[in-house]
RNA sequence: GCUCCGGUAGUGUAGCACGGCCAAUCAUAUCGGACUUUCAAUCCGAUGACUCGGGUUCGAAUCCCGGCCGGAGCACCA
């Protein structure tokens, strides 16, 4: 069979109706238990954001559901992409995550691979070097025309001279498809580049295949059967059903899902480095970010990343991704595990302070969690008077004449108010007289005990307030609920207590 | 422009290959109520969708055609 007969039967794929569905998770074609091989391949350009969590989460759950494996591939074929550094924190983030893998490869491990392949190809006549300008070919391509290249090129000897002769943007490896193709991006595509800029694992090469080249030869090599992606692939998926006709390979089974928009957050990995670089994020675990890593910090568990990624699921329809939907599945983990603690958010330079006098000594006994036995925190009240810390928003619908309910403690009645602070007379102890006299329920926290609070939005602002003294028992890392307030993670604890606010 | 793909409640999802059991599932959201020493959780109730128009059929969310809307790709990135 001549070069030119091979070329015209190849490249047609004949996509999965998707994917036949059951409740809950749609399973894969012609998948057979304990047979399955998944990949999940990052481009280590930096860590792993909320958009690589799909894929991630769901090659997971569909190894795990057949029994499978799932191997983890570099994707590093481009070395201006390259972060060193990248791939320890994929490995982390894919940790963290709970996602395993059984098999790790890097592509740049694997170049001769590629060379090899790209060879066999050029001997059958099926590459050529081409070493025209982009403009020319692109010009001859639209245009139904082959460049001279692709006859007097397409020999070994070319070939190496793309080795040794050639410098980057003089001259690529093309592969010889139809030049009448009806997509025109798909007539005679390249598969090999040459870059001068050096790779950091392997700096003596600078011969590199571009990923229609790379990735069937390696899910090919690797034995993937099913491969998940974004459906931004659809035509490499076409560009690549060629290599595997030319080569004689058996094709796995695509699955494309459709674009997951994520609204309200920085997930473009090259916009984030620069950020950094510049001064204007923190570092990767910023809260602004869409990173796994600055997800973590605030408070986010993996299993609601999961969840949600797992309901969303691999429909090639566009969709969008919900925060709430998010916060919903995290309070659902974090709610049952969460100490409360008393909170005020207000101007630390100038605190709202409510002054109560004639009060009893009192010890205020809180649960540290409504529901579960998770023990007490204690605040011992003066007798005769005692000054509390109150959240702004509290304070100003403080009114003379008002009876208000201190959470955990006694009613109080308001005598006067001023600026920033409120004077109060002892009221009643019980809840039922709190009822009676329709008095608002707040919280507070005792003046001469407060820990001072810095909490961070994940919209990059800060806000300042009080604790309790016992939220210097919650340890960094965990999750905690500010009564009245929302769910934050503790972030640091030195003479101040740095949080994270997580949700509602 | 060209090539290809998709459209179920605010959001996500099930149902669509083999039309009737769908006056359409579940989650989340929103609203109301119960409970509660948090504006959390929990419990109860309500709200809310088959993109539109034709066709096939006894019968269409499901099949066919067209419109509308949305998306992807058209790199010597992945």
């Amino acid at each position: 069979m001549s070069s030119e007969d091979i070329s015209r039967k190849a490249g047609e794929h004949n996509f999965e109706k998707t994917v036949k569905n059951e409740r809950g998770l749609a399973e894969l074609p012609d998948a057979e238990a304990g047979k399955v091989r998944l990949r999940f391949a990052p481009n280590p350009s930096g860590p792993l954001h909320l958009g690589h969590a799909r894929a991630a989460v769901l090659n997971d759950v569909y190894a795990k559901k057949y029994d499978g494996r799932l191997i983890l591939r570099f994707e590093d074929t481009d070395p201006k992409r390259v972060d060193p550094d990248a791939y320890e924190m994929i490995r982390n983030d894919l940790e963290w995550l709970g996602v395993a893998w059984q098999e790790e490869v890097l592509q740049s491990d694997r170049l001769d691979l590629y060379y090899r392949r790209a060879r066999e190809l050029v001997s059958k006549s099926l590459a050529y070097v081409c070493t025209c300008r982009q403009e020319v070919f692109k010009a001859l391509r639209e245009s139904d025309r082959a460049c001279e290249c692709r006859d007097t090129l397409d020999s070994p000897e070319a070939f190496e001279k793309m080795f040794t002769q050639y410098c980057e943007g003089e001259a690529v490896l093309r592969l010889k498809t139809d030049l009448a193709h009806k997509n025109v991006s798909i007539r005679d595509f390249p598969i090999m580049r040459i870059v001068d800029t050096p790779h950091p694992r392997v700096s003596d090469k600078k011969v590199y295949p571009l990923m229609n080249l790379s990735v069937p030869v390696d899910d090919h090599e690797l034995g993937l059967t099913h491969i998940l992606r974004g459906k931004d692939h659809i035509l490499n998926t076409h560009k690549q059903a060629y290599i595997y006709d030319y080569l004689g390979w058996e094709k796995p089974h695509y699955i494309h899902y459709g674009l997951l928009k994520i609204r309200d957050v920085m997930l473009s990995t090259s916009e984030m480095k620069k950020g950094i670089e510049d001064g204007v994020y923190s570092g990767w675990d910023d809260v602004r970010l869409g990173t796994l890593a600055a997800l973590r910090r605030r408070g986010i568990k993996p299993d609601a990343i999961k969840k949600v990624m797992f309901d969303v699921g691999v429909k090639q329809t566009d969709i969008t991704f919900s925060w709430k939907n998010l916060y919903a599945q995290n309070k659902k983990l974090i709610d049952p595990v969460a100490n409360r603690y008393s909170f005020v958010e207000t101007r630390p330079d100038s605190p709202s302070v409510l002054r109560v006098v004639n009060c009893p000594e009192w010890v205020s006994k809180n649960r540290l969690h409504p529901t579960y036995d998770r023990g007490d925190r204690q605040v011992d009240l003066n007798s005769g008077s005692q000054d509390f810390l109150l959240n702004d928003s509290d304070f100003s619908e403080l009114k003379e004449g008002n009876v208000v309910r201190l959470m955990g403690t006694y009613n109080i009645k308001v005598t006067e108010k001023s600026k920033n602070i409120a004077d109060a007379v002892f009221h009643s102890k019980s809840l039922e007289e709190a009822r009676a006299n329709k008095a608002r329920l707040i919280n507070w926290v005792k003046s001469g005990e407060n820990i001072a609070v810095d909490v961070l939005s994940p919209d990059g602002t800060h806000h300042l307030g009080f604790a309790e003294r016992d939220t210097l028992n919650a340890e960094v890392g965990w999750v905690v609920q500010f009564e009245r307030y929302g769910f934050v993670r503790i972030d640091g604890k030195d003479d101040k207590i740095t949080a994270v606010f997580t949700h509602k």
